[in-house]
DNA sequence: CCAGACGTTGTT
DNA sequence: GTCTGG
DNA sequence: CCAGACGTTGTT
DNA sequence: GTCTGG
C-alpha cells in the first residue's frame, strides 16, 4: 500500500517532468506526507491543458454525508477502483499523478515490531503514483477537493516488505493515465507493478513514526540500500 | 417502495 | 481495543 | 500510514 | 449518485 511518502522535487523538475505550471518556491521538500496533509497533484483540465494542485490526501466521495470517510479511503486498489462506487466517477473523469520522491512501508517483524521502509527509484528519478482526485461540497459552501492513490500487488523486491505497493507511472504513461480519451482496458493496462530493478530499499529509523517530524533526518538509511538479496 | 451501504489496510 | 488527527 | 487519546469534577 | 437487500 501507501500509507506515508515523501516529496523533495524542486519546482523546475515538477514544472520539466509533468509539463505543467509550478511556481518557484511554492512546493516546500517533504519527508514525510501523511493522510489528511495537503498533497501537490498534476491533472488534465478540460481544455486539455495541465494543471498542479494541492488536495488533502483521502478520497471524499462526492455523495459522501460524512468527510470524515477521506480518512480511510487513502488508497484505492487498481483492480477495483473502476468499479467500486467511491472511486468509479473519479477514475472515469478525474485521474491524476501525485509526484513523489520516495514512499515509506513498515514491514512487520516478529511479534508486534515494525520496521520502516524507503522506497526509490535506483537512478534518483521521480516516482508518479497514479492516483484519483475527487470534489466534495460541504454544507457550509465551501469546496474540498481530495485524492487517493491507487495500489496494486507487490513486484518482487517489494514482496518481503509489504503485499501491496503504489500505481508507479512511467512518463511515457503520463498522457494516457490523464487524457479522458482512454479506455478501460488501456488504463487497466497501466496499473502493473514497478520493476523491482528500477528501485531501490533501504530500512530507516522509526523517526518516520513521529508526526510533525517532517526532516532529512528520516532518510538515514539503517544499512546500505538493499537490492533484494536478503531484508529480514 | 425505502434504507443503508458505498473503502483500504491489517489483524484475528 | 478502537477511534481520531496529522 | 502511525501516534496518541480514550474522563469527570472542580479549582487555578 | 447508485446499487443492494428487505
Amino acid at each position: 500500500m501507501c500509507g506515508r511518502f515523501t516529496c523533495f522535487l524542486s519546482a523546475e523538475l515538477l514544472s520539466q517532468l509533468y509539463r505543467v505550471q509550478v511556481e518557484p518556491g511554492s512546493v516546500p521538500p517533504r519527508y514525510n506526507i501523511a493522510p489528511s496533509q495537503p498533497v501537490l497533484i498534476v491533472r488534465e483540465l478540460p481544455d486539455g491543458s495541465r494543471q498542479a494542485a494541492w488536495v488533502h490526501w483521502g478520497l471524499i466521495p462526492s455523495w459522501s454525508k460524512d468527510p470524515s470517510v477521506g480518512g480511510s479511503l487513502i488508497n484505492a486498489r487498481s483492480e477495483t477502483a473502476a468499479e467500486k462506487p467511491s472511486f468509479r466517477s473519479a477514475f472515469r473523469r478525474r485521474r491524476c499523478l501525485i509526484p513523489a520522491s520516495g514512499f515509506y512501508e513498515w514491514q512487520k517483524k516478529e511479534g508486534k515490531s515494525k520496521q520502516p521502509w524507503f522506497i526509490t527509484s535506483d537512478d534518483g528519478r521521480p516516482l508518479s503514483f497514479a492516483g484519483l482526485w475527487e470534489q466534495w461540497h460541504s454544507p457550509d459552501g465551501s469546496d474540498i477537493e481530495t485524492c487517493a492513490i491507487l495500489t496494486t500487488s507487490p513486484n518482487e523486491r517489494m514482496e518481503p516488505i509489504h503485499h501491496r505497493m503504489p500505481v508507479i507511472l512511467a512518463p511515457e504513461s503520463f498522457r494516457a493515465w490523464l487524457s479522458p480519451e482512454s479506455c478501460p482496458d488501456e488504463l487497466q493496462g497501466l496499473l502493473v507493478p514497478f520493476p523491482s530493478e528500477r528501485m531501490k530499499c533501504y530500512p530507516v529509523r522509526t523517526l518516520v513514526n513521529r508526526p510533525g517530524n517532517d526532516s532529512p533526518e528520516l532518510l538515514i538509511p539503517l544499512k546500505e540500500p538493499d537490492k533484494g538479496e536478503d531484508n529480514q
